[in-house]
DNA sequence: GAAATACAGTACTGGAGAGGTCCTAATTGA
DNA sequence: TCAATTAGGACCTCTCCAGTACTGTATTTC
């Protein structure tokens, strides 16, 4: 499967948790008692968000995190590089990284793919992850195409 | 990163040189030759894609490997299904492997987000993989968004 | 019919990396 | 000063990918 690590998943619903909850200053252990999520995994993630400039931290005994920015102006591309590196499908997207360069004609229809998961990524923020079901509500009108109807329209 | 397994892009490969002859009846052997991919592993690859319907085999002497339909036929979606299993960005996608169902307000999203990408990869087929660079021409009009930046000349 | 060739299926192994833990500073409020 | 909390590592463990090996079955050719 095109799947994500588990690690991912988890510092999205930390990320909403914090978007619920606008006032400055959650504790890894609330978050941790809220979520579900082991503590100490929740202190590596939240240590990870914070190097990428997603939140901002206070030390100290009242301290904790908060979102670095408003959850309108993160989007969900830039969570998942943060937690796992540059967005592409399969490696070769690198030069040099993929042996078979030579007879491989599929590279830059990979390429292809890959622009637009990171187009739809981009496009959908984490305040469009915290809305409770509809996928159709979102602050640029309509972010996500529609997936009934044939989306080709992914301008980017 | 969302990456997918080596020996899924391997497959692809695999299928790519099939496309690129149509002739019936390559054998395992050939294949690792041509690809460079190890005979072995060429092998676990085929017997993979051949559970799959994608392919048909011919035992004995003279036997091989062909695909099933026209490369017109395969969307990568099914590729990618085969070699990997169900698409999914995130494993919550299957009703009770998350552990955190209860407060994760991301689920629906998360959804929206697999069928973006399941939309675009099932548009995409073995064809327009094998097509050497030019991503706008594909059978059904531009199934993928034009990437006019993207070929420049990644061939080695 | 026998031999050679190639697919069919299963089981096993090594290694990389994800997931998770622990420990020791540094900082802040009471 | 003490307790609570973040900062930043090093480290461990276990899963699963990638690759290997072996035995059996089918088909062609001579």
């Amino acid at each position: 499967m095109i799947r994500m690590n588990k690690l991912t998943d988890y510092g999205v619903v930390l990320l909403t948790t914090f978007a619920h909850e606008p006032a400055l200053g959650i504790s890894a252990r609330e978050l941790s008692v809220r979520t579900g999520i082991p503590q100490p995994t929740v202190v590596k993630l939240l240590k990870t968000l914070l190097k990428a400039g997603l939140l901002v931290s206070q030390r100290g005994t009242k301290g904790g995190y908060a979102l670095s920015r408003a959850p309108e102006e993160i989007p969900v591309a830039v969570i998942i590089e943060a937690l796992e590196g540059p967005l592409a499908i399969t490696e070769c997207s690198l030069p040099g990284t993929c042996a078979h360069e030579r007879g491989c004609p599929a590279r830059p229809n990979w390429k292809a793919v890959n622009d637009v998961i990171q187009d739809a990524l981009s496009r959908l923020t984490l305040a469009d992850m915290t809305r409770p079901a509809s996928p159709g509500a979102t602050r640029t009108g309509s972010p996500l195409p529609a997936v009934d109807s044939a989306p080709r329209s992914i301008a980017s």
